[in-house]
DNA sequence: AATGAATGAGCCTTCATTCAT
DNA sequence: GATGAATGAAGGCTCATTCAT
C-alpha cells in the first residue's frame, strides 16, 4: 500500500503531463487528482522536476514491457522481420487503451527532450534504431553508403510516428476516414510494402551502378 | 523604426517560444532580450498569448513567403512534380540560416495546437495536404482506395516532417554524418525515389488484382 | 492560534478598507500590517474580494452581537419602544470603543454597496427598517397613510446615521462641542423628543383634516 | 474652443467619479470617452488627483449657482424661512435631471474627505450650516443651549441628505412608492413641519423649565 | 498647443516548496 | 511516515505619467 501511493502519483502525474505538458500542470492539482496531501510529491520524489522524469521512465519501462522487441529466428526472411519491426513500433506509438499517455508522455521528449531527460531519451531510442540499421544491412548488402542506409532507416520511422506526432492534424485531415487509416495491422502492412519497395529500388539501382561501373571497367582494360 | 520595436519582439519572442514553448518564457525576459520595457508586450500585443499567437502567425507567412508553394507547367509529368512538392516541403521543414525558430514554433503547433491557434494551423496545413493528395490522384488513377492514397499521402509527409520534429533525435543518431544527411537535395532525391518506389509498387499489385478478377471472371462465363 | 491569523487579517484589512475604502489597501499592506506573509490573503480568503467581504460581514454580525437588537415587553408604551430604537441604532451606529471601523465599513456600503455585498446589504438593513415601520404603526393609527408613514421612518433613520455618515462634517462644525453632541444618552432623548413631537403633529393635523372633512359632510346634509 | 477640451473632460471625469469613486476610474477611460488623448489630463490638470479636485470644484459651484441660497425678506417668519431653508438644500442633494452626479460627487466628499478636498469641503458647507443655525436663533429664543441648536441643526440637515447619501437604500426599501416619497414639494413640507414640531415642542420644554425654575424661586423667597 | 508611444512602479495572484507537527 | 499550513519568489498585467515631436 505504501508503494501505492507512488504508483498513483506517477500514473495520474504521467497523464496530466502527456495531456497538458510540463507547465501546464500543478503539483496541487496532481496530487489532489490522486486524493493525496499537497506535499507528497516534495515527499515521495522530492521535486516536481523529478516527478516527470520518473513518469517519463515509468512510461518508457511500461511501454517496453507491454509491447516487448520481438526476436526473430535467425531464419527468417529479412522482410519478414522488418514488417514486425514496423508493426511493432507502430504499436508502442499508436494509441492503445487508456494507457494512451505513456506514448503521448514519450513522444513529447522525443520531439524536445527535457534537459533532465535527454540521456534516457537518447538511451531509449538508440537500441531500437540500431536493431533497425542490422536489420536493413541484411536486406541491402553492402551496395548502400551509410548514409544511405539512415536515411532508408528514418524513412521507416518517419512513417510509422508520424500517425502519433502529428495525431492532432491527422484526425482532423482523416476525419471519417480515421478508424480505418490507423488500423494497425493494415497499417503495417502498407508501410511494409512502401518501404521494401524503395528498398528493392535503392538496390537495383546499386546494382545497376556497379554493373556499369564494371562494363566501364572492362571496356577500359 | 515604429514598427521596428513591434517586430524585434515579435523576432525575439518567436525565438524563445520556439525553444522552451508558451510556458518557459516569461514576458519579462522576452522584453529584457529584446532591450524594451516590461509593459511593451502588453502595449504592442494587449496579451501574452496575443504575443504568441502573433508570433506562429508570422512564422507561418514568413515561411510561406520565404519557400513558396510551387506552380507546375500543367505538362510536367506526375513524377516531377512529386519531387517539387517534396523538395518544397523540406525546405519549409528544414532548417535554413537564422530563422530556424519559425519552422520550430509551427511545428510545436502542429503537434499540439494551442486552442488559439488549432483553427489558424488547421487552415495552414490542409491546403497543403491537399495539393499533395490532387498530385497522388494523378499518380494512382482509380486503382487506389481513398484510405491508401491518404496512407501514400502521410508517408510521404511523415518521411518529410520526422527531420524536424525528431530533429534532436535525428542529429543524436546521426552524429558526424548529420551534414550530409540532412543535405537539401539529396534529401529531396531519397524521399522522392523511396515513395515513388512504393507506389508504383501498389499500383502493380492493383493491377494484378484486377487482372487476376477479370480471369477468373472469364474463366467462370 | 490557527483561527488566529484568519482574525487577525479581517481585523486589520477592515480597519484599513473602513478607512481608505477597497481600491485604496493593497493586499501587501494588509499582510505586513498583520506581520504575515503576502500570499496570506489568498490563502485564506482566496481573493481580496473575498477578504472584502468577509470583511463586511464580519464587521456586521460583530456589531449586532455587540448591540443586539432590543426586545421590548408586549405592554410598553410606543414611545418608550421608539426612545429603545432610537437609541439600539445610536449605538450601532456611533462610535464606541476601538472597533469604530465597523461600523464605518458598513455604512460604505450602505452609501455605495459593492456588487459583492449588495444583496448581503439589503438583508442587513431591511429586517431593521421593518420593525421601525411596525413601531411607527402602533404610534400613528389609520390616520397617516403608508408613503407618510415610509417619511416619518426615513426621517428618524436620517436623523441617527447622519452622525456617523458625516462624521467628519460633524465634527467639524461641532468643534469643542462634539464630546457633549454625540452623547448616546442625551442624543437619543433629543432625537426621539424631536421625532414623537414631529409625530404627534401628523396625527392632528390628520385628526383634523378628518374633522373638518365629517364637519362638511354633515353641512352638506 | 479650447476651454471646451478642458470643461468637457471635467464633466466627464465628474460622472465618472461620482458613479465608480476616484480608484474605480482609469485616466484613459477618462480621456477616450471625452474623445481626447491619453495624456490631456496630464496636460490640462497636471495630475489625476488634481483632475478630480477640479471636478469637485466645478461641481460645487455648479450646484451652488443652479441652486443659489434663497435670499429672505427681512420681515418673513421664521417658520417660512425654514421651510425654504430645507427646500433649497433637498434641492441641491436631490436628483434633478442629467446632473445628478454633482450631488453625488459632493456627498462622496462630504461622507469622506480626500485630503484634497478636505479644507474646500469644510469651506463650501460651513457657511450653508452658519445660515441655518441663526435662522433657528430666530426661532428659538434665549431658551435653548448652543448643543439643543447643534443637534435640531443636524436633525434637520441629517434628514434631508439622508435621501441622498442612502438613496440606493432607500430605493430599495421604498420600491413603488419611491417617486411619490422623493417628490420635492411634499418631501420639503414633510421636513419642515416635522422639524417645526419638534423645535416647538423643545420651546414649550424650556419654557416649562423656565417657569418652574421661576415660582420655585418665588416659592423660596 | 497637443499628441501618443513608451515607461516602470506596483498590483493581485499562482505555485512549488518547506517545516513544524 | 505523512500532513497541511504557511511561505516568498515570480508571473502577467494595469495604470498614471513622461517626453520627444
Amino acid at each position: 500500500m505504501k508503494q501505492g501511493v507512488r504508483n498513483h502519483l506517477l500514473e495520474i502525474a504521467g497523464r496530466l503531463f502527456a495531456e497538458r505538458g510540463y507547465d501546464g500542470v500543478t503539483v496541487r492539482e496532481i496530487c489532489h487528482k490522486a486524493g493525496v496531501n499537497v506535499s507528497a510529491v516534495n515527499y515521495y520524489f522530492g521535486d516536481k522536476q523529478n516527478l516527470y522524469l520518473e513518469a517519463v521512465r515509468v512510461a518508457a519501462r511500461q511501454r517496453i514491457e507491454e509491447v516487448p522487441m520481438i526476436t526473430w529466428s535467425a531464419d527468417d526472411p529479412p522482410a519478414v522481420k522488418l514488417r514486425h519491426y514496423i508493426r511493432n513500433l507502430l504499436q508502442r506509438v499508436l494509441l492503445n487503451g487508456g494507457a494512451d499517455w505513456q506514448a503521448q508522455l514519450i513522444m513529447s521528449e522525443v520531439v524536445k527532450p527535457t534537459r533532465a531527460c535527454r540521456r534516457f531519451v537518447q538511451e531509449f531510442v538508440r537500441p531500437n534504431f540500431e536493431v533497425l540499421l542490422r536489420l536493413l544491412r541484411e536486406l541491402v548488402p553492402e551496395e548502400l553508403s551509410e548514409t544511405g542506409l539512415y536515411r532508408v532507416a528514418f524513412s521507416i520511422v518517419g512513417q510509422c510516428v508520424y500517425y502519433r506526432l502529428c495525431k492532432g492534424i491527422v484526425r482532423n485531415l482523416a476525419g471519417k476516414k480515421l478508424p480505418s487509416l490507423v488500423h494497425l495491422e493494415q497499417l503495417a502492412q502498407h508501410i511494409t510494402e512502401f518501404s521494401l519497395a524503395g528498398i528493392y529500388t535503392l538496390i537495383q539501382r546499386a546494382r545497376q551502378r556497379r554493373r556499369r561501373a564494371q562494363l566501364m571497367l572492362e571496356s577500359a582494360s
